[in-house]
DNA sequence: TTAGGGTTAG
């Protein structure tokens, strides 16, 4: 990497360079050119000027040349000069280091920091914090915490920055504990530190103590959130389903200027969505004025969450006329919509034209798409030979068995749905959950001994399903109801009396529907309810038709997966109890709201 | 001359 230059040539050089550097007045003047350097061709030019008077065996000069370099993105040409340094110092190596890092090398740049003690060059807070930034790029714990015990060593912990960089590590890397160790020992915090853990705990599904953290900053500092901190803020409020939160946000955002910003719409996009509100982010999206790849994509994504397909393409036609480039997430999006609307065709045009017209390859995110899309329609055989082609990491596997034994539970193929649970045991992935839908496959498929013998294994093996769980939100309470368990059930006996009339009811009407519906079709008998239970949305379903008022919206949300089974039965209880139901898709958010959230706080 | 935090996915 480095050649060795002859020491005698190299001091003249620098002689003669230092000599010019103080007598030439342009050599102050690249430099400050360097600085204001806007494009690649005038980098070139100005580096070929520095090379003849040998300026750049001046370290302090090719620094200055590498970070130019850094900054337009031209990372060979920063390489090059980097090796051609005879003594790079501290700030060469963390310069292209970082440079490795913003174009998408981070393994690359954990190489070149593990090759500075080689060259013994100790790495100082610059260092660490760009070179933890890659651990958290890349989610390596590992080596995270080997370059934390570094910090320690060095005496680096105090640093503010390198701090922050730790907790956002630790938060990437999934372990929030970690962050929150970290953040504790801080002697000294600012609002990029407290935002790094309100990210930590928002990113991992803890948007509970995100937005508590959120409450502390604003008690416990002087500084105003800023658009980062109120992004984490909204994803927070988008994974709690918290509405009311979520608009408090976006009051925040509206005063402090930010609702225009293409990040924070785009969380905004998400959360509105994520809530129930789908229109209010088609509102959000409708205002960004030039919207990158991200709103779009999150708009894309909240249509097909609604079973809105055609507007999902819709958006994705419009974002391509405009010459967005999507991204691989985007197909994500789009597949899901075609899958989620039953446009099987159109699903499998665009998955073919991912690679052939924008040259992105799939992945096993989108193999899974295409495996739910024709799981869905039925075509399982198909589902089916496609799984068994998909070679991918372990959890990604278990996402393909997982959809398609859930897709088999629904079309009632035992063979399948046995083979994907299977494969889901046997490799150590969702064990529970494939026990129980396999023992529902077997249920639907009326081989209630086999459900019940499975549901023995589990108990004498030990495989314990984390219950599912609903929750309403109404007006500003949230009540909880946990699958099969109706002792967490809130005025239990009159739900299930309830229940039971709008089943009767539904009944009289000619309704039938799976077991998955909302109603208590298949659970007559007690061998099969003891098997089934009393699913958490029934209870929740229930709970708020007794607290609701008639005459106001019920916005419900719930799973697409089972919403074919139950769209039907939603229009038949609508009718049945006089009120209006606006059925809505949140993945695995069950939410009952009150007709509060059609306020118009902020319009 | 070198460093930190935010958004979209099943």
């Amino acid at each position: 990497m480095k050649k060795p230059l002859n020491q005698n040539l190299v001091s003249v050089l620098r002689t003669a360079s230092n000599f010019s550097r103080q007598n030439t007045p342009s050599h102050f003047h690249l430099i400050q050119q360097l600085r204001n350097c806007k494009d690649s061709s005038s980098a070139k030019s100005i580096h070929a000027v520095l090379i003849k008077p040998g300026f750049l065996y001046d370290t302090f000069t090719a620094n200055h040349l590498i970070s130019c370099y850094v900054r337009l993105r031209r990372i060979d040409s920063a390489g090059q000069v980097f090796d051609e340094m005879s003594e790079p110092n501290v700030v060469s190596w963390t310069s292209l280091i970082s440079g490795y890092v913003n174009t998408g090398h981070p393994r690359m740049a954990l190489w070149l920091f593990g090759r500075m003690p080689e060259c013994s060059v100790l790495p100082n807070e610059f260092t660490f914090s760009t070179v933890i930034n890659a651990c958290s790029i890349l989610s390596d714990l590992k080596n995270g915490r080997k370059i934390h015990a570094h910090v320690e060593i060095l005496g680096l912990q105090s640093n503010l920055v390198v701090c922050s960089s730790l907790v956002d590590m630790y938060g990437k890397c999934n372990d929030v504990d970690g962050a929150q160790r970290v953040f504790d020992l801080m002697g000294c915090r600012n609002v990029v530190s407290w935002t790094s853990i309100i990210a930590a705990y928002s990113q991992n599904g803890r948007g509970q103590e995100a937005l508590q953290l959120f409450r502390e900053f604003n008690r416990a500092m002087l500084e105003r959130p800023n658009h980062f901190m109120l992004a984490s803020v909204i994803n927070a409020c988008a994974s709690l389903g918290r509405l009311v939160s979520g608009k408090v946000a976006h009051g925040a955002v509206i005063r402090q200027c930010y609702d225009l910003n293409d990040v924070i719409a785009s969380a905004m996009v998400d959360m509105y969505a994520k809530c129930g509100c789908v229109e209010y982010s088609d509102k959000v999206f409708r205002r960004i004025p030039n919207p990158s790849v991200i709103p779009y994509t999150s708009m894309i994504v909240a249509a097909a969450k609604y079973g809105l397909g055609k507007v999902s393409l819709q958006l994705f036609e419009e974002m391509i006329d405009r010459r967005i480039k999507p991204n691989d997430v985007t197909f994500v999006g789009v597949l899901h919509a075609c899958s989620h609307s039953g446009l099987v065709d159109e699903g499998l045009q665009h998955f073919e034209s991912m690679y052939e017209k924008h040259g992105i390859s799939p992945n096993a995110k989108h193999h899974t798409c295409i495996v739910d899309m024709l799981g869905r329609t039925g075509r399982l055989n198909e589902a089916y030979e496609l799984a068994k082609s998909i070679q991918a990491e372990p959890n990604q596997e278990a996402l393909v068995w997982g959809t398609l034994l859930s897709a088999s539970r629904l079309h009632g193929r035992v063979d399948i749905a046995v083979e994907a649970s299977r494969r889901l045991i046997d490799s150590n992935q969702q064990v529970s959950g494939a026990y129980v839908m396999l023992s529902n496959a077997y249920a639907l498929s009326g081989e209630w001994e086999t459900a019940h013998g499975l549901r023995s294994e589990m108990k004498r093996t030990g495989v314990r399903k984390e219950p599912g769980c609903s929750w309403v939100e109404i007006k500003d309470l949230n009540y909880v109801f946990y699958a099969g368990d109706l002792s967490s059930c809130a005025r239990r006996s009159e739900v299930v009396t309830l229940l039971r009339e709008l089943e009767g009811k539904m009944k009289q009407r000619g309704y039938v529907g799976g077991s998955m519906g909302l109603v208590f079709v298949d659970v007559e008998e007690e061998a099969k309810e003891e098997i089934v239970g009393l699913h958490s949305e029934r209870l929740a379903l229930g709970f708020a038709l007794l607290s609701i008022p008639k005459g106001v919206t019920i916005r419900i949300m719930k799973n697409l997966r089972m919403c074919r089974d139950c769209h039907e039965a939603f229009k038949l209880i609508s009718d049945i109890v006089e009120r209006e139901f606006v059925v809505r898709d949140v993945n695995r958010f069950h939410h009952f709201r009150s007709g509060s959230c059609t306020c118009r706080d902020f319009w």
